[in-house]
DNA sequence: TATTCATATGAACAAACATTCATGTGAAAG
DNA sequence: CTTTCACATGAATGTTTGTTCATATGAATA
């Protein structure tokens, strides 16, 4: 049943457990797979969720904090997407081990 | 950017997020990468972790409840393990990204 | 059956957290 | 420069959560 030996650092499981910390947040997750389909602005994110903007804002730093979201600037409205590939493939896997059994 | 139009439904980003949320304690993170180098027993893990036997025990149930790990009987002792392969992958992952950058 | 060893569990409390409300900021339009 | 629009942020608050302490359970041994 052994695996390796390899043996994470501390420091390697406070940045592991942030990341799924961060991540273990219904409203975190929404914005999320929302943005799994394309970038959003903050108003569409709020809508999309039903939940007020000043609540969405507040996550999505927490979310920018992480590095797990990206911000791009486009005219009057700021332009949210997932940070990079390794977030997806976390979420998608996610996703198809929720279809599972 | 755009990927695919994969809606999760309410009851799977549940899932998802109770997963996500029982990885993102510390102490239940170490649990888990002590667990994926071989089954072990309460006192054990305690040890290994410095923390009250009570401690280990509650975050020990919550494991169990979310099925991330089993338990088997061995005498008067519980022996721990990882629950499936799932939960070993996610975790590789996690670790292996925790390198990068 | 009584005792012991390993673990589980309930109550309590402090710390962490998500939302709301009110207000601040900063780019763009007028 | 002033106003407006889209968003960020600080303080306050109710809820959730992890640990401790004390105690219960339950299999194994005597």
């Amino acid at each position: 049943m052994k695996r390796d030996g390899f043996e994470p650092t501390e420091e390697q499981l406070n940045r592991i457990g942030s990341f799924f910390k961060v991540m273990g947040d219904p409203t975190r997750l929404k914005i999320l797979t929302l943005l799994l389909s394309g970038s959003r602005c903050v108003m569409h994110i709020s809508e999309a969720l039903g939940m007020s903007q000043s609540a969405v804002s507040h996550q999505l730093a927490i979310l920018r904090g992480a590095d797990l979201v990206k911000v791009s600037r486009n005219g009057k409205t700021q332009v949210y997407a997932i940070a990079d590939e390794h977030v997806r493939l976390m979420l998608d896997m996610a996703l198809l081990h929720s279809c599972e059994e």
